[in-house]
DNA sequence: AACATGTTCAACCGCCGCCCA
DNA sequence: GTGGGCGGCGGTTGAACATGT
């Protein structure tokens, strides 16, 4: 298969798989559950896509854009729920129809929005003010430039030409791609969201858990903490954070920097989600749906081997301050837990990003472990925790590094989180945890 | 049904550091 | 040494969408 194929095919399964009507959140899973119930059609998500594919015929329409190909047009008014250019029912009878298709809605759903209206005025004001920006602005105003939401076609040709030329050079890139775009703007296209090897869907506990340690390790250092999350871009971090962490800060009337908020992460809202995880693994969650071990998913995993830094599906970098923090850190009563050295042959590695004191272990290729804890173990909240892991130790085998789960136990990493059986993250800060923090905290 | 409010996230911005002529 | 180009980073914005009233 030809190079330039194969990153197309990759990124044709990437997007399919990372779509979010394929992997709706609570929310369009309650949304399609009251829509079978009142018998308006079964497909999953259909709401959902019904309404980004409007969006994108909206789009399509206010732009000189080519429509696409293969869309199944909407039988009556435009106000119908056109069928997704993914869900089309004519097959894509070429690579193009396939990249076309697959190319997700919300890229050119925007495209006459008026939020380009309104950035661009303000821009105007701004470059006023700033003369350097003058000439850009110039350029767009001239048509020589573009600003706003991509279109599939600029996104056709972002991903052609960096599929057969590469990253990088982005100004020189997105000249000779024929985009006009700035190369900034092509740059965070391709990396936040044209990338093969992006995972999407909900954040899951496992990354939840890991961005809240790494967090209060690194503070904003999205860039940093997106490193150790495979798949997840900074922005994807840092509008979790700002939208999940943030808002239960706010709820409990404290600062998300404050030491409050960072101990009512650390000794409730972690060993919350480590009780969480191990409970749907112990539940028995199933496995991912057929067929998506095959899928970019697990490619995007060994994509990130590539990298050198992830070897599989469960071979999560985790910082060494898990394991050498000082503290009396559940693991370091662990007798299974190694020192974080050489002596591990073959399971540790020293982070890329050593700079800043962290280091980075990786689990024995072949079998995926979940290193369960990440919190330290001095409240009552971590004390169930041990008693979680108590109980789950009588179960397993000692591992490797302390604490683990195997992949049997848990689906990968990547499962989205309604596939995790009853997992509900949008629950992991109950009203209970809320009276707890405002009963021992005096908030 | 209509409106208000809250949430999500793609895309933008300015700033900074690095590199190179 | 210096200035410009470039890429990367963190902060911010606002349209679309979801949910509540």
């Amino acid at each position: 298969m030809h190079p330039h194929q194969l990153q197309l095919a990759r990124i044709f399964y990437s997007r399919i798989s990372s779509l979010a009507f394929f992997k709706p959140g609570p929310h369009i899973a309650r949304r399609a559950r009251a829509r079978r119930a009142l018998g308006l059609g079964g497909a999953r998500c259909e709401c959902e896509c019904a309404s980004r594919g409007q969006g994108m015929e909206r789009s399509m329409e206010s732009t000189s854009q080519t429509p696409l190909p293969t869309r199944q047009l909407p039988p009556s008014s435009s106000n119908s729920n056109p069928t997704p250019t993914h869900w089309s029912s004519s097959p894509a009878s070429s690579s193009s129809d396939i990249l076309i298709q697959l190319i997700d809605p919300r890229s050119a759903l925007r495209e006459k929005s008026s939020r380009g209206v309104i950035s661009r005025e303000r821009k105007n004001l701004m470059d006023m003010a700033h003369e350097r920006d003058a000439s850009s602005e110039e350029e767009v105003m001239a048509g020589e430039l573009r600003r706003g939401p991509w279109t599939v076609e600029e996104d056709l040709l972002l991903v052609n030409y960096v599929a057969s030329h590469g990253e990088g050079r982005w100004n020189s890139l997105a000249r000779s791609a024929g985009l006009k775009r700035t190369g900034k703007s092509c740059r965070l296209r391709w990396l936040n969201y044209l990338r093969p090897d992006l995972r999407r869907g909900n954040i899951t506990p496992q990354e939840q858990l890991l961005i809240l340690e790494l967090h209060s390790r690194w503070g904003n250092r999205w860039s940093k903490i997106a490193q150790h999350l495979p798949g997840r871009t900074d922005n994807e971090i840092k509008n979790y954070w700002r939208t999940r962490v943030q808002k239960h800060a706010k709820q409990l009337k404290c600062d998300v920097n404050s030491q409050q908020f960072k101990d009512v992460m650390r000794y409730l809202w972690m060993p919350r989600l480590v009780e969480r995880i191990q409970a749907a693994a112990a539940a028995g969650a199933p496995q991912p749906q057929t067929g998506t071990a095959d899928t970019p998913l697990s490619s995007s995993w060994q994509h990130g081997a590539d990298d050198g830094l992830y070897a599989s599906p469960g071979d999560a970098c985790w910082p060494a301050e898990y394991y050498s923090a000082a503290g009396d850190h559940q693991l370091l009563n662990n007798p299974a837990v190694p020192e974080l050295s050489s002596t591990t042959a073959g399971s540790s590695s020293p982070s890329s990003d050593s700079g800043a004191g962290a280091q980075t272990w990786l689990a024995p290729v072949g079998e995926a472990e979940w290193f369960t804890t990440a919190c330290d173990a001095s409240s009552a909240a971590v004390a169930m925790h041990d008693t979680v892991l108590a109980g789950h130790q009588q179960q397993q085998q000692p591992c490797l590094l302390g604490e683990t789960w195997t992949s049997s136990e848990l689906p990968e990493l990547g499962v989205a989180d309604f596939e995790i059986g009853s997992f509900d993250v949008e629950s992991i800060w109950s009203m209970d945890d809320n009276l707890w923090y405002t009963q021992t905290q005096g908030v």
